[in-house]
DNA sequence: TTCAGCAATTGACAATTGTCAAAAAATACG
DNA sequence: CGTATTTTTTGACAATTGTCAATTGCTGAA
């Protein structure tokens, strides 16, 4: 977990009492839907995606490769149900942080605190640029981008998760590969 | 600037040495581009537009209104050059607080970082929202959405901001208003 | 007040992507 | 294996939005 965000031993040991470490396996859910999203999910080992329900399709939103961190920025802030929904694709290692931990820590423990901003300013930066390229790169452009960035990704999961992570139908990326 | 987070007058008195007070006038810019942005800035009076240049044209990324904060995420984070623009629409009254400050109170004053904390946490909700919006609303959609939640932007700016403001051209723009 | 310059609209057409249906390919499982 | 199921591909067509060019409307400075 130490290897995203530095922290040091002291620290770690504060955060522990508020950690869990987990099983999961492939095909189970970190988050369901509708559940309220209280932790941070530290993917150790595994590989996750995080999707939705649109119009009755599932769309994916993300994917978490290992040593990254996933939680559904709407639900764990705001305090609600998730639309989002947390699925492994693989037997993956998760760990827990508790909100209410992180919450409480955060109040006395500036190391915590500094922690939790590194975070949160890390996803900032990772949703801008997504942002960034749905709004301004073509289907086939982000596709490109994908192949660079995550070539990994394509090896593991259905081109279907793929496509509507770029944003298009299946029928779209097929035709964008076939013209590659 | 309280009125946005929280922030004890102790807390106030900790980020008064690094915070300015600069009126900007109309048509003058907040950052320039290639100018690292080295300062969170609020918009105390007055209105901004952030936007950048894209094969020669402008394309509007965000309106900060009165009482809110802006800043390049990128180019803050990344302590990179920004390609963005921020731009008064108005003339305006903007505070600076700057980075260097605020790493440094980050260090040693607890709540600081939760300050700091709350309003990247803020800027993320935003800006997930915000891709869920481009992503699956079409033109029109949005374009009702702005109506509906932020009215003012159309009283105070050119529909051309508008336009890029929503991903679309300024002749989209036109026909879905004439549809409406 | 007038006119220059910018902003907004309109028309014709092209490009991109989506939708629906069907076929082909890949995969899972008894 | 072989079959059932799921995934991917392909085709035909529609919808949305973009591009380019021309026109109209608006605004601000001389």
């Amino acid at each position: 977990m130490r290897s995203i965000y530095p922290l040091s031993d002291a620290g770690l040991e504060l955060l522990k009492p508020f950690i869990a470490k987990k099983h999961i396996s492939k095909g189970d859910f970190i988050l369901r839907k509708d559940e309220t999203c209280r932790h941070i999910y530290f993917v150790n080992k595994g590989f996750a995606r995080i999707f939705y329900f649109k119009n009755g399709k599932e769309i994916t939103e993300w994917f978490t490769a290992e040593k990254n961190f996933c939680f559904s920025i709407t639900s764990y802030f705001e305090e609600k149900p998730s639309h989002l929904i947390i699925e492994c694709l693989e037997d993956s290692e998760v760990i827990y942080l508790s909100k209410e931990g992180l919450d409480k820590l955060c109040k006395t423990q500036i190391e915590i605190s500094n922690f939790f901003s590194k975070m949160i300013s890390g996803a900032l930066i990772l949703s801008q640029k997504r942002m960034d390229s749905i709004q301004f790169e073509t289907a086939r452009q982000r596709y490109e981008q994908l192949i660079k960035n995550q070539p990994y990704i394509l090896q593991k999961v259905p081109l279907q998760y793929v496509a509507s992570f770029l944003g298009i139908t299946s029928e779209t990326l097929s035709r964008i590969r076939t013209q590659i």
